[in-house]
DNA sequence: TATTGTTATACTCTATAACTATA
DNA sequence: TATAGTTATAGAGTATAACAATA
């Protein structure tokens, strides 16, 4: 036995805090969401504007910010991962802001990306026992409310 | 109205995606402790370290990465910081091991922390709904199980 | 005057590679 | 040969300050 000068090594310390818990499951998720996404060659964040595109269409990158609450300064290199890839395509609005769409190779990606992210969310809820499981997402929203 | 181009800002978005919403929780989360931490000039992932010291006694830096999930590279920053502040000392156990031990500093660091996040943990928990509390550190250890 | 988009920059966290000294 | 501790470094996320152009 290596690496126990002081005892046993415990799986989980500190495993009566919540919010210890908290941040190492949505640690441990992201990994693997990252994991999955990579055959696509994107980044979570990348994926999440791609979601959200789908979901809302057209946006500016300021709406896109705030509805992810990234930094409008991080948004640039963002955007341009994508339009790099040809997944959207910047147009402008007026000359001050500029729509945000997806082009007709970034809806084939945002299909890609449902088809992971959806199979994703069905597994994470899975690990879940069912007594629990319903309770899950009410309770993240209200500690977000 | 500004900033509505496409339509109204929508306060949560993908909030159908339990994965999407832990990541926000867990962000959420780990800013407000950091905050409440920063009145003791520590960050979390110190604090965490005088914790586990605190319920296990001594360890050397391996054992406290491999507890923490903190890679060994980055445990020498982390525990030159609480050393730089005499939260910690390092004994040495033999020629190649040494102990963390923490000082009388430390312990009474560790019972500021110990005060800090003990109550960040009940206001957490307190803000889901009774139906629904109950439910939530079960779930979050079956994700990491 | 406030907002949009941008550049530059810096800090934190995390990860890998490589090294030494020792068990 | 495997482990402990360390150094250097790089990637990724996130933060602020400052700026030009425009609403």
């Amino acid at each position: 036995m290596v690496n126990s000068f002081f005892g046993e090594i415990v799986p989980l310390p500190l495993s009566t805090l919540p919010g210890f818990l908290l941040r190492r499951a949505a640690s441990a998720m992201m990994a693997e969401l990252a994991e999955r996404l990579a055959v696509l060659d994107l980044r979570v964040s990348d994926a999440t504007v791609l979601l959200l595109l789908g979901e809302r269409g057209a946006m500016t990158s300021s709406e896109i910010g705030k509805a992810l609450e990234i930094k409008s300064a991080n948004m640039v290199p963002l955007l341009n991962r994508l339009a790099a890839v040809s997944a959207i395509e910047r147009r402008p609005i007026d000359r001050k802001s500029q729509a945000i769409v997806l082009t007709a190779s970034g809806r084939a990606a945002l299909l890609q990306v449902q088809e992971i992210t959806s199979k994703f969310e069905d597994d994470l809820l899975g690990r879940i026992p069912h007594s629990h499981r319903e309770h899950f997402v009410p309770a993240l929203l209200a500690l977000l409310g």
